[in-house]
DNA sequence: TCGGGTAACTAG
DNA sequence: CATCGCTAGTTACCCGA
């Protein structure tokens, strides 16, 4: 694939393009080569429910215990995660009914780590992203999730909605029609269903639920009963529905028209229904056929209540899902990226399985195969009726004027045409181009039955490139069969099968390989014979070179003065030279690159730990168009949580991010000719370290923040904003490894603060599980209960398993050690309304009171003795900040013992240890640790105002 | 001379 | 109306220890 070689950064070659059309004039018929694939679609289909069994949760109740756990670890599996929930039976139960296969508990996470066992099936295959896996977020919540959380309620609730009707969905195996799709509800008052019930109904029938109702209107609509005249006037705004609205319009499939149901006509009702005045049953069978979402009313009224900006950029709700669906490079990436967590890793199993004999010879052969025009190409097989690409001229694109051209066939080509081009440029080089639709879902069709095709050759090795695009060394296969009839081989094989031609290279290396593509394309094949090399690079142009673009191509113009240069040109010049021109490492490379030299190897059997994953970014560079710093934050915010969902699905875990911001270059124009494009831009970047491993949002969140408000760029400038998480290690290998307890595991470990659990100092076998602080109420052993699968789990059913296992006396009471994360949502969901905050006559009778506090501790030195906790908190500050900053299992006790302090109500004392912190911050600014002292003091004390300010607010 | 951070470049 | 300019990886370069 061929991306950019007519690429338009914020200028219109306009003039270019009148000389391209000169010339033309005068001969005609060149022709070139080249094309792209790509994207993949963000298919919505539902996740296939789990049909192996699982119940409907409602049915709980009534079963056993055993049937019970094993419901559980169903639940557990359906989700996805790689182990049970519970790993055996309770004690008290008989043993082992209908859970025996669940009992492998973590013992097969090793073998399942890097490749598959599985046999040929659709899911190693799967290049695109599951929807199912998108959204399960994971709930961890640590420090810098504080301050998101006060920010962002709301998104955090609708996070773990999505989760919810996720889990319900795929618990159930039923679907629910998205009535609500794209109404965002707020529940006034007392009602009927109650607005718990009310919430679930909404969200799982695809709308959006809010808890409190923003200034500047979210919400589309609002169910209420009846109105106070306060009410009346606050809501004067909005469309104040009766409850009934919600349930007859789930009874009858689809969104009933709101002016039946409304409790109050107001203005705003009554200019509505003025206008809606026909009848209503003309009405709704206007709706019945259009669907909501096309009811032009429905549309116009959403608009006008959400706030929706103008236009679909960054500011946008949806913005990135809609530009990550839509984005051919984005694709073309991801694609990618699968290829080589899934593909590469059922390759390996395949050919580990033929034991094929490895042939004795140094010198291989190598094969590249590439699709010619891939897009073009399936677009136009897709076209009804089918176009034909060998006399018509056409193209993938958007279609707009500054639309890129993503693939265009050889037809268009002819004319000039390429592939980068806008379409504007294009249609004036050949007006009768032909634009096409993308294709994403058929690009990925066909790219998996091109590389099953491939694997299906008794190949020695295959390195997937692109989409389109593979390496395959054929050193075994050329023993018995020439280059040329394997080649042949395939191309006939790949188009009996996927109607598309592909073009063959081959030679001695990869270099060669690529090169000899480059000759046979289109539709062709080439093979350089070893003792042919020389005379073959005679005919090849440096640029065309791997590695060669455009920026070293101007180099060699301004530094050896040599324009448009032949391979052969550059033998004269001495690897001295070149390196002092290019770079030491560059230099060698072209100093071989013409000289047919390549040692790149595609051997993925020899080093498979070669192709993980270093890191994982996010970058959008288009429209980028910010008014407020909040804005920005907003979005940060939203990366940060896509960047937690990438992770989570590649099971990985970072110690670094970097935000990369780029800004409009102070001579472009602040509306490039691109519309909502980034035009000609500067970019800075900066990296934070962690200390530790993690990919938990709400982290990600504040610390791109910080790194946002210390580069503090005008906002308005800005065109692009990118992320990366960098030093990534799996999560599984961070267990093996034990990279926690390479972690400067902090001083005390040996003296003043003796862990209680000494396994946990043992990484090597350290526990799935936590170990209980409560003894003996247990009726399920902690080693049978999988904590890590039960925190992956949505709050909302944790909270319901939580309540069915304390129901059956089997156990988990939330004062588990390693359990923090959900003591801490159900401490917020506390504080999320204020009414629900701190009833003043709570007391031990009430039972959600018992099952949830835990006495406050630290270290197993009593909230009691407080000085004794504040001298303890004293040594570890001062020893850890000679370390490399706090432990993260320190943190984890000590984030639990601040929350303690806030659930207790212990403000005084919460604001003491963080002025015992901050004092001593100031004595040690050049200590190693400070960097992340600073910054854990300083959530500390945003979180102290935070709360202070929130007691303020409600009167407290 | 190194190691770490940032910028630039390339590919598809 | 428009339009969806992504991302992983390598290398160069600069700085301070």
């Amino acid at each position: 694939m061929d991306l950019s070689s007519a690429t338009e950064w914020g200028s219109i070659n306009d003039s270019e393009i009148d000389l391209l059309l000169r010339e033309r004039e005068r001969r005609e018929g060149a022709e070139e080569a080249v094309q792209v694939a790509s994207s993949q679609p963000e298919s919505l289909e539902a996740t296939q429910a789990d049909e192996s069994g699982v119940q409907n949760s409602d049915d709980w109740g009534s079963m056993n215990d055993g049937e019970f756990i094993s419901f559980v670890n169903k639940l557990s599996q359906s989700r996805g995660l790689k182990q049970p929930l519970i790993t055996s039976q309770p004690v008290s139960d008989h043993a082992d009914q209908g859970g025996s296969d669940q009992n492998i508990m973590s013992s097969n996470r090793a073998s399942e780590s890097f490749r598959s066992n599985s046999p040929l099936n659709d899911q190693d295959l799967q290049l695109s992203v599951d929807p199912a896996e998108v959204d399960q977020g994971s709930q961890e919540i640590e420090f810098g999730d504080f301050d998101t959380y006060f920010r962002h309620k709301a998104l955090k609730q609708q996070e773990e909605d999505l989760q919810y009707v996720e889990f319900i969905k795929n618990a159930r195996g039923l679907e629910y029609p998205p009535v609500f799709e794209g109404c965002v509800i707020y529940i006034n008052g007392k009602t009927s269903p109650d607005a718990e019930q009310l919430h679930k109904l909404i969200i799982l029938h695809g709308g959006t639920y809010i808890q409190a109702l923003g200034a500047k209107g979210n919400a589309t609509h609002i169910i209420s009963e009846t109105l106070t005249p306060q009410k009346k006037l606050e809501f004067r705004n909005y469309k104040v529905l009766k409850p009934t609205w919600i349930t007859e319009s789930i009874e009858s499939k689809r969104l009933l028209h709101w002016a039946d149901y409304m409790v109050i006509h107001n203005d705003y009702g009554q200019q509505r229904i003025d206008t809606a005045a026909k009848p209503v049953v003309e009405e709704e069978a206007e709706i019945s056929q259009l669907s909501q979402i096309t009811d032009p009313e429905d549309n116009l009224d959403k608009q006008e209540e959400v706030e929706m900006p103008d236009h679909m950029n960054c500011k946008h709700p949806n913005f990135l899902s809609n530009f990550f669906a839509k984005s051919r490079l984005h694709h073309l990436s991801s694609w990618k990226a699968d290829l080589r967590s899934h593909f590469l890793h059922r390759a390996i199993d395949t050919l580990t399985s033929r034991k094929l004999e490895k042939v004795a010879t140094s010198t291989r052969v190598i094969l590249h195969v590439d699709f010619d025009c891939f897009f073009a190409t399936v677009s136009a097989l897709m076209h009804d009726p089918p176009i034909d690409i060998n006399s018509v001229p056409v193209c993938v694109t958007h279609g707009g004027n500054t639309s890129d051209i993503a693939s265009c066939n050889y037809v268009a080509r002819a004319k000039g045409c390429r592939n980068g081009m806008w379409l504007r440029s294009a249609r004036r080089l050949c007006p009768e181009l032909v634009c096409l639709e993308y294709q994403f879902d058929e690009y990925e069709r066909i790219s998996k039955l091109f590389y099953e095709i491939l694997l299906g050759f008794e190949i020695d090795s295959i390195l997937p490139v692109s989409v389109d695009e593979a390496l395959l060394d054929i050193t075994s296969l050329s023993v018995t069969k020439s280059p040329a009839e394997i080649m042949t081989e395939i191309k006939q094989e790949v188009q009996k099968l996927t109607k598309c031609s592909v073009s063959c290279g081959s030679g001695p290396n990869v270099l060669l390989a690529k090169l000899a593509l480059h000759r046979a394309k289109p539709n062709g094949m080439y093979y350089v014979h070893d003792d042919e090399v020389l005379t073959f690079l005679d005919t090849v142009r440096f640029a065309d070179l791997p590695g060669i673009g455009p920026q070293i191509c101007s180099k060699l113009e301004t530094e050896l003065n040599i324009t448009n240069a032949w391979v052969t040109e550059l033998r004269s010049v001495s690897k001295q030279k070149l390196s002092s021109v290019f770079g030491p490492k560059t230099g060698v490379t072209i100093f071989n690159y013409v000289r047919g030299i390549d040692d790149t190897t595609i051997d993925i059997l020899a080093n498979p730990e070669e192709y993980e994953r270093k890191s994982l970014s996010i970058d959008v560079n288009w429209g980028i168009r910010f008014d407020t710093d909040v804005e920005v934050e907003k979005f940060l915010g939203d990366l940060a949580k896509e960047m937690n969902t990438r992770l989570l699905k590649v099971n990985m875990v970072g110690s670094s991010i970097t935000l990369k911001l780029a800004t409009r270059h102070p001579d472009a124009p602040v509306d490039p000719p691109k519309y909502l494009g980034m035009g000609h831009c500067e970019f800075v970047s900066r990296t934070t370290r962690f200390g530790h491993f993690t990919r938990e949002a709400g982290i990600l969140a504040t610390e791109l923040k910080h790194i946002y408000r210390a580069i503090n760029p005008d906002v308005k400038e800005l065109r692009g904003v990118s992320i990366s998480m960098n030093k990534l290690v799996s999560d599984q290998k961070k267990t093996q490894k034990g990279l926690d307890a390479d972690q400067k595991q902090l001083p005390f470990k040996s003296g003043l603060f003796k862990l209680d659990k000494p396994e946990s100092l043992k990484p090597a076998t350290k526990p799935k599980s936590p170990v209980r602080r409560n003894e003996g109420t247990f009726g399920i052993r902690e080693s049978e209960i999988n904590w890590e699968v039960f925190n992956e789990l949505p709050s909302q059913i944790q909270k319901e398993l939580k309540e069915e296992l304390g129901r059956r006396n089997l156990g988990i009471t939330g004062s588990l050690y390693e359990s923090p994360k959900k003591r801490k949502v159900d401490f917020f969901s506390n504080f999320v309304s204020p009414k629900k905050k701190r009833p003043p006559e709570r007391t031990l009778l009430d039972s959600n009171y018992i099952e949830t506090r835990t006495p406050v501790s630290f270290q197993k030195t009593p909230i009691t003795d407080f000085m004794g906790i504040m001298a303890k908190l004293g040594t570890w500050f001062d020893h850890s900040i000679q370390a490399r900053g706090p432990h993260e299992k320190d943190l984890v006790l000590f984030n639990e013992f601040m929350f303690g302090l806030l659930e207790i109500d212990e403000m005084l004392k919460f604001h003491s240890i963080v002025r015992l912190f901050e004092e001593k911050l100031i004595m040690h600014k050049t200590a190693t640790g400070y960097h992340e002292w600073s910054r854990l003091v300083n959530e500390l004390r945003t979180i102290f105002n935070e709360v202070k300010y929130e007691d303020l607010e409600f009167g407290f």
